[in-house]
DNA sequence: CAGTGGTCTAGACCACTGG
DNA sequence: CAGTGGTCTAGACCACTGC
């Protein structure tokens, strides 16, 4: 559905087609038309159905793919990002080894409960007053060694039925697992890091002395539509890995 | 000059037209035949030198507009980014106050000296074992309040003349004087962050106590042609600020 | 108004994948 | 070998800037 954007069209604002076709892109993605690892139509089709050029088609879905929303591959087709590829697996953990090794994460989950999260959190998830969220506890373990503690606040809304079992039985990441159980793909987050001293708790579970100086990291998680949907605290021990993160 | 790649060359990797046009683009910045802010000419131009169609060279130019090396003005032209334009400058400062609100950077020099650097450094910047480096150390404040100790490190082959003096009399970014004085442009870093307790000379220099955390950033900055030509290492004070990070 | 980048089209052909 | 994304071209027209 083309629109004319001729020198006679008085709206002040000029959208390209090929935004418009982004737009209807993002919104069938929006909607679960295609989910998760799902191949969507090919180039020339969504030409057709739009009523435009394929030029058009591959300039937006040059630009979701830029945005890690889609994933090209040349020769089979386009895909619908997903957090079970192992390239994407890594773009939510900036954390290397010092010596530049690879190493096994392992998650144990310490606790899983609905509440009413702090005022904090609830602004960040643009909660109301009193819904809830599930809260969820872990240690992180770098090649068996204590390295992280979290806290997590997910919408209650979305998240119900959240159990420490269910948990505790699905192997991969937490990520992989909202996007196959509860259809919530996280497709961006922002980060805010400090140092600060671990508190009596934190330093027990990383087994470490309560004057650590932990690398303290606070994300917020979206999902399709800039929609919060992941609040996240993590103490980071920094004595043998670094959070890596590059300028460009 | 566009090579034929066709299927009768046998050569093993195919390369294709807009990528050798964006190496030829990347010579010409490299050997300066274009200057931090100068305007490049313009597409039809481009294409005309290279033989190749105007479509051909948008492409190259937008992969080096995507990496921050050239800017598009539509109307105007495509220009050499440069450190001295704003919305530049602070691609390389992460830090933003805890309230949202701005503060003024303000930077004071506390010395000047050409060393042989630390091992780790000199490796860093691949340098050969008896090569110089001039080290820069720094506080910056935020809204006059110390806020950060910086440790640089930069060839001196590159910056022989670096004094204490004329550091002190520039007004602006240490990189905008690196490309207005040495015509060294930065394009890429890669930070490594960790949680650290101060040093005794930096609690004193940032005025807190001696067990303080800090962040400590670890960076190593890139020029063309992926040449690392500055170490630095920053002690972060994040009781009031912190480092903003987003992953997409 | 001339010059620049930005959009859009139509079509040809290539590279890559899987069956 | 058919189908997909990837490259390249040529040309038309639009939006924006500065003079």
């Amino acid at each position: 559905m083309p629109n004319s954007n001729t020198h006679t069209d008085s709206s002040p604002v000029f959208s390209p087609l090929y935004q418009q076709i982004k737009s209807l892109l993002l919104q069938s993605l929006e909607k679960g038309e295609w989910n998760a690892g799902d191949l969507i139509p090919p180039e020339v089709e969504l030409a057709k159905r739009y009523n435009v050029s394929q030029g058009t088609v591959r300039k937006a879905v040059d630009e979701l793919a830029a945005e890690n929303l889609l994933v090209r591959r040349q020769g089979r087709g386009t895909f619908v990002a997903t957090h079970q590829e192992s390239k994407i697996r890594f773009r939510f953990l900036s954390m290397k080894a010092d010596d530049g090794t690879d190493f096994k994460t392992r998650s144990t989950i310490l606790d899983v409960k609905h509440t009413t999260p702090p005022e904090a959190v609830r602004a960040h998830l643009e909660l109301n007053k009193k819904d809830a969220a599930v809260q969820i506890s872990r240690l992180l373990s770098f090649d068996n060694t204590p390295a992280v503690v979290e806290e997590i606040w997910l919408p209650s809304q979305i998240f119900a039925d959240v159990t420490l079992d269910k948990l505790t039985n699905y192997k991969g990441t937490l990520y992989g697992w909202f996007e196959a159980e509860y259809n919530v793909r996280m497709i961006r987050a922002v980060e805010n890091l400090r140092a600060v001293v671990a508190t009596p708790q934190v330093a027990q579970l990383l087994e470490v002395s309560a004057v650590e100086p932990l690398l303290f990291v606070e994300r917020l998680s979206y999902t399709y539509a800039d929609k919060p949907v992941e609040v996240r605290h993590g103490w980071y021990l920094t004595a043998a890995h670094h959070y890596q993160n590059e300028l460009i």
